[in-house]
DNA sequence: GGATATTATATCGCTTACGATTAAATCGCA
DNA sequence: TGCGATTTAATCGTAAGCGATATAATATCC
């Protein structure tokens, strides 16, 4: 008997995993979202492009794109619903008729004061310390960076 | 003018929302591990299954869930591609026809082997220390455990 | 024992994600 | 100038997630 007999009866426990704990905090997040989200209308990814337009608006596609990390295919069919609430407008770049610029409507920018409430409230569901709060956000950025990366140097 | 009105101009920036950096980093990982879960044949969820199975055979659907905080609309399709691929089987309980059991066959346990190596690549990309990888997993657990906390108080 | 409540799983509809591909505009350069 | 390469969005198909609901089996209680 080798020790790779016994090495094979051995697989990390899912609940040790640092990818499971990633994968189920972000499902428990979009969970504790959903009420404050409701009251807005939009969904947890929808309240995402909101945040990223309300920093900086009137945006193209590929620029909303690197804000959050996905692609067209994605964003796309997202922008086209919220566009369809009154969200936001897209409209074809005149000087550069490939790109879509993606604004937002007197009902978007409002939608701001509406939803300034909810990072303090989802905080103090964490029931954690904001330094230790900010300190855990800085480690999962430095994770996901080393991770893309890795992705683009394949 | 109040302080009000200043404050209403601004809102967090999405690069500062630590639940912004959890739904990156959960999709960033979700792509690292894609070249080595699409060898295995299956995705990320899937491979997720198999981990809870290689740790506990033979359970319940509701028990999984459990496992990997998931109710039955999502893993039943699931684990019916997963059958489907031949790696698991599904069947009701004699003793409660209520429920269904999950049992790998022969090519799921041997999955196992094959996936034997994937963890350490993984660790390997993310360009940490196994020690600052496990405080990062047991502080975003502990996050999550807050957040299922507030969830089911409500 | 039988009506009622509870539990376990499945189904349906909708919204993300994302790989692969397409279409159109612009760029670069011979 | 013109033509192939590149860039930008959009489209399509598939697989999660999940709220709401349905269905069937079991538990509870009179």
């Amino acid at each position: 008997m080798t020790h790779d007999t016994l090495d094979d009866l051995r697989y990390p426990k899912i609940s040790d995993l640092l990818c499971f704990s990633i994968y189920s905090a972000s499902h428990a997040i979009t969970r504790i979202y959903k009420p404050f989200l409701d009251d807005l209308g939009v969904t947890y990814p929808q309240y995402l492009v909101l945040v990223a337009l309300w920093e900086q608006d009137n945006q193209t596609v590929g620029g909303l794109g690197r804000m959050l990390h996905l692609e067209s295919n994605t964003l796309t069919p997202l922008l086209k619903r919220l566009e369809s609430m009154g969200i936001l407008q897209r409209q074809r770049d005149s000087k550069d008729e490939r790109q879509v610029r993606v604004a937002l409507t007197g009902t978007g920018k409002e939608m701001r004061k509406r939803a300034a409430r909810i990072p303090e409230c989802v905080k103090q569901v964490t029931g954690m310390e904001l330094t230790e709060l900010q300190r855990l956000q800085k480690e999962i950025t430095r994770l996901r960076t080393h991770l893309d990366q890795f992705d683009q140097d394949k």
